[in-house]
DNA sequence: GAACCGTGGTC
DNA sequence: TGACCAAGGTT
């Protein structure tokens, strides 16, 4: 650990301090979460802000914000509701732990954030970083938030090639914040290093010519910033071949699925579908089968629409899409609703749901 | 530690 | 066009 950090004495500190900070207040980009330091949407938009970018999460925090202004608004806000605002953000899970600790904010803490590493670190949805970056932007606490950018830009001004993709590597960063970190200015100081990823120090082809802090940085002076920051690679993904239906019953109202609360896409709505696992073609009548077997429904299918591709970061669905007929009879339930196309606004669904729509309104037409 | 968990943009 | 990227956390 210290051995990695040798670097580090190279640099002098207070004036790496005065060139991050001061580039910054001149360069900062005018975002809606920087209006204020108001640690309710500094939480917001740090959880928005996990793997997600900036010009992303702009018109989402807006809207958000807008419904849920505070706390207590979110706090006492419905499930369904909140889901509806996340609606295309992917990572459902944040918006349910953000929920589920706003809750607890508000009756734990009389709906103050706290304002100490081990509170803020139990919330749910708050790991290391978002503890660390709501502790300093919003209470001006001198903590570590080491994200992506951080690596990215420590790796190269201090020459770390150690893996960045490996866990346990973010605590050499967060080693080194420490020592770095402006104790007057720790919210300008980590915003900064963000800042600093975000406009000039990229991925690939860094602005070096334009960089603040040039001088301070050892990944330049050896010429290898390109090189870092070293980032080994991840497996690639799994194909799982879906069958969805659009099934309508006798009033051309259409039948959704109410998914699981837990897993993937979790409490969202969709076309009931069915797993295909052998990876053979199927008559229309075994489909059927498996709808059956799978809902206990009794369905006709009409006709293949065509077929849509759903990519994750972890797996890839291919989704042949029917359309279907099925007695009303087929009663409601909390997971299982008759909705005409208007209604389905009211409802969150996973981007391949409007791919899906898409390829039945278009199929329409012909 | 490795796998899981979304989506849209980019080169 | 495929692989990588973007202010990570949980299990």
């Amino acid at each position: 650990m210290v051995n990695e950090l040798k670097n580090i004495e190279k640099i002098s500190i207070s004036k790496f301090q005065d060139d991050l900070i001061s580039w910054f207040k001149a360069e900062q980009r005018e975002l809606p979460w920087r209006k204020d330091q108001d640690p309710y949407k500094v939480w917001v938009s740090e959880i928005m802000l996990q793997q997600t970018r900036v010009d992303t999460v702009i018109p989402y925090f807006n809207r958000f914000i807008e419904w849920f202004p505070t706390i207590n608004h979110l706090a006492n806000a419905n499930d369904d509701k909140v889901l509806k605002a996340w609606e295309g953000l992917g990572y459902y899970s944040r918006v349910r732990n953000l929920h589920s600790a706003v809750k607890e904010v508000n009756e734990k803490y009389n709906g103050q954030v706290p304002n100490t590493p081990k509170e803020i670190s139990s919330l749910k949805g708050v790991g290391p970083y978002t503890a660390g970056a709501i502790l300093s932007i919003a209470y001006g606490i001198p903590e570590p938030a080491v994200d992506g950018n951080v690596m990215r830009v420590l790796s190269r001004i201090l020459s770390i090639w150690e893996d960045i993709a490996k866990p346990s590597t973010r605590k050499v960063f967060e080693n080194a914040v420490r020592q770095l970190i402006s104790h007057d200015e720790p919210s300008e100081f980590n915003q900064a290093l963000m800042e600093l990823g975000a406009l000039i120090c990229t991925p690939t082809s860094p602005s070096c010519l334009l960089c603040p802090v040039r001088d301070h940085c050892q990944g330049f002076h050896e010429g290898v910033e390109t090189e870092l920051p070293i980032k080994s690679k991840k497996n690639s993904q799994r194909t799982v071949e879906l069958v969805a239906a659009i099934i309508k019953d006798d009033h051309g109202k259409i039948l959704i699925h109410k998914r699981s609360e837990n897993g993937l896409l979790a409490n969202l709505w969709e076309f009931p579908n069915v797993e295909i696992h052998q990876p053979t073609v199927l008559e229309r009548a075994q489909i059927s089968d498996l709808f059956r077997e799978s809902f206990e429904m009794n369905i006709k299918l009409e006709k293949g629409i065509g077929q849509i591709e759903h990519i994750f970061s972890h797996l890839i669905w291919n989704i042949r899409v029917y359309t279907g007929l099925i007695s009303s009879t087929f009663q409601e339930s909390n997971e299982w609703k008759w909705v005409s196309f208007d209604d389905m606004e009211d409802y969150a669904f996973p981007v391949s749901h409007h791919k899906i729509v898409k390829l039945y309104n278009d199929n329409k037409k012909k």
